[in-house]
DNA sequence: AAAATTTATCGTAATATTGCAATAAAAAAA
DNA sequence: TTTTTTTATTGCAATATTACGATAAATTTT
């Protein structure tokens, strides 16, 4: 067979799963890094921005976007993206919970 | 083609989405949630933990070892595994700062 | 030493992801 | 209206990931 068998774990390992994969490829961390940066939300300028054909980058814009990680608005002829800040603080959250579910031990069996 | 034009993107950005991809598969967010809840780090107990057969196990195991957010020590003829303290606190601060980067704005174009 | 236990690796099949050319869709500009 | 601009979608090829049976490797037990 081959490929997630979701179903038989729980739905905290599969959110916290689906948001890693949402940030596991180096162009969707450019995309909201840039995102980040121009603050004012741009869109065709990620197809400048990234050694990407503009299908590639929309189909990444469509992950983020389908994460909910991003959020677009028809302005004109174009669209413009933004972080969703829900999301984003949401996700932080619930990463920032994973780690620190960590407490350091001084009596680990690996030394 | 297909897949990953990581020479192309910055070692930030390829380093954070490495990251993210470690993460992102529910088996391995449960190993994670194992062998941080049994403390004292187990090894062939997660194989009864998880629902997926021992070789699938073993490759997660190594994923996550390549990833360096667990090790493993020979303890007789079984291996114990525990979580990398160093490496967790590293990638914990490094999607802190990510997602601490950007700061919310009251002048998005996204409304 | 032989059998049992435990984990890793190999080989292979199924599925998912990535990337882009071609093209469609929608709105603005001419 | 026709052309241009901008983004999305389709179709397809290449690659990566996931899963597991079979088997190897290493150690412990008998």
């Amino acid at each position: 067979m081959g490929a997630s068998k979701s179903a038989h774990f729980t739905e905290t390992q599969n959110n916290l799963a689906n948001i890693a994969k949402a940030l596991a490829h180096p162009a969707r961390i450019a995309i909201l890094e840039h995102l980040i940066k121009v603050n004012a939300c741009v869109c065709g300028d990620l197809v400048d921005e990234l050694p990407l054909a503009q299908p590639t980058v929309s189909q990444h814009l469509k992950e983020l976007k389908l994460a909910g990680l991003i959020k677009g608005e028809i302005e004109g002829n174009s669209i413009c993206y933004c972080i969703d800040e829900t999301v984003w603080l949401k996700y932080q959250t619930v990463l920032q919970g994973f780690f620190g579910s960590y407490q350091i031990q001084k009596t680990g069996c690996c030394s």
